[in-house]
DNA sequence: TCTGGGGTCCTAGGACCC
DNA sequence: TCTGGGGTCCTAGGACCC
């Protein structure tokens, strides 16, 4: 204890600068970026931070304010946002060795080896610049000796602007006199049901929390908020994890385009989750043994009644044939499917994975099985290439319930076609 | 009219066993 | 009348994260 160092490292406002990137013509113009669906502000830039537009707001509650602010809208582009962040996450590859990369546009760096030999703040600055530099993003950097301090060391460095977004929170002391200025859920770990669980304590303040004994919070909370505690007061309990652990669970679900009533298209719908899913798990490398689906209506709507429902599926051996998740999706749906409800969203769900290298081949099965397999991955390869042309036909087309993207930026990263036109 | 999507971990409680 | 005490495994639900 006592040696570890580590910096947090995140975008700021991430989507909306990824968006500002390869437009200079909204350099300081307001920029929201919304959900799939259009539904809500997932993303917005310091200008449209600054007209009070609040993040996770429904759209249609802010309508006036982007007329009256000529605030520029778009639909998110995540191909757009996976790609900048793989090149940010590239960068500081190249700095450190010990990157962990903990969302699309945040990772920690271990800098225990560098404290000894660089002044922290101005290593941050360097990070800074040259993220700057060769991605064009702006970044914040916390650093501080446990994950927990670097994340409110960060939080720090946006909550206070004249930072330069760049703060090192090493010294006790100066940790001290942040926590006892911080809302206790700003904490990493510390969401809105804790927090207000903590409040009836009366803990408000970070250092309220980091004040109370460990097993008293062990005993009234759990061992994760424990945790917390611990590394607030300097014990770091968490490592960098560079790693990337594979998946156990793939969900792909979407909010519909508009209410969906007929079993048809929510059979589309459902069919074209499987087969996004089945997707992801073969690129996991991995099969699954169950399947789940759920169709809900929508919780917003007082009018219509609440119906949601989700039933599973076990398969007989792991699998990861899009043939057979779309089929057992389906069958799956007939028994949950009620008529006469609005639905809103739907999804597939799956779980119980086995390794591809550790999956015993059905003795009886072999032949069929293999070519299942080759059959997938042409399908997948082509996709790649060609972003989604084959598809199975039980997916349907441009149907009511397939989602709204009426502002989606060009692809311009990862399409040719869409490249960027610099006019002379 | 219009409210996202995709993950992880922990815990409590039930079933079952000896 | 008397009414154990642990274990393990599984699942659902709740909390958190971005």
């Amino acid at each position: 204890m006592g040696n570890t160092c580590f910096a947090l490292v995140d975008c700021n406002n991430f989507y909306a600068s990824c968006e500002k990137l390869f437009r200079p013509d909204l350099k300081y113009k307001p920029v929201v970026v919304l959900s799939n669906n259009d539904g809500c502000v997932i993303a917005r830039s310091a200008e449209a931070k600054a007209l009070g537009i609040k993040m996770g707001v429904p759209f249609f509650e802010i309508k006036p304010l982007v007329l009256a602010h000529q605030i520029t809208l778009f639909s998110s582009n995540y191909a757009l946002y996976a790609d900048m962040s793989h090149r940010v996450m590239q960068t500081l590859e190249e700095i450190s060795a010990e990157v962990e990369v903990y969302s699309i546009d945040e990772a920690f760096i271990d800098l225990s080896g560098v404290k000894q030999n660089f002044e922290l703040l101005s290593y941050g600055q360097s990070i800074q610049k040259k993220i700057k530099q060769e991605v064009g993003l702006s970044i914040g950097v916390g650093i501080g000796p446990t994950k927990t301090l670097a994340k409110l060391a960060n939080y720090a460095a946006k909550a206070y602007p004249k930072t330069g977004g760049v703060v090192d929170l090493t010294d006790r002391q100066r940790q001290i006199k942040l926590m006892k200025i911080t809302p206790v859920e700003e904490v990493w770990g510390v969401g809105r049901q804790l927090g207000k669980r903590l409040a009836e304590l009366n803990i408000k303040t970070a250092f309220a929390l980091a004040c109370i004994p460990t097993f008293e919070i062990r005993k009234r909370f759990s061992v994760v908020l424990e945790r917390t505690v611990r590394e607030l007061n300097g014990e770091s309990c968490l490592r960098i994890e560079s790693i990337i652990p594979t998946k156990k669970q793939i969900v792909c679900s979407r909010s519909f385009g508009s209410s969906v009533t007929s079993l048809d298209s929510l059979e589309q719908a459902i069919a074209s989750h499987a087969a996004r899913a089945g997707h992801k798990l073969r690129q996991e490398k991995q099969k699954a043994k169950y399947l789940s689906i759920f169709i809900t209506t929508s919780r917003f709507n007082p009018k219509h009644p609440y119906y949601n429902r989700s039933q599973g599926i076990q398969f007989l051996h792991p699998t990861d044939d899009s043939r057979q998740l779309i089929q057992a999706a389906k069958h799956g749906l007939k028994s949950i499917f009620r008529a006469n409800y609005f639905y809103a969203k739907a999804g597939v769900m799956l779980t119980d994975f086995t390794p591809n290298h550790q999956y015993q081949y059905d003795l009886f099965n072999t032949i069929d099985t293999w070519r299942n397999e080759k059959l997938m991955k042409t399908i997948d390869e082509i996709n790649l290439k060609t972003r989604h042309t084959l598809f199975f036909a039980s997916e349907g087309i441009n149907e009511p319930w397939q989602m709204k993207r009426r502002f989606l930026s060009p692809q311009y990263t990862t399409q040719w076609n869409d490249l960027l036109v610099v006019k002379g």
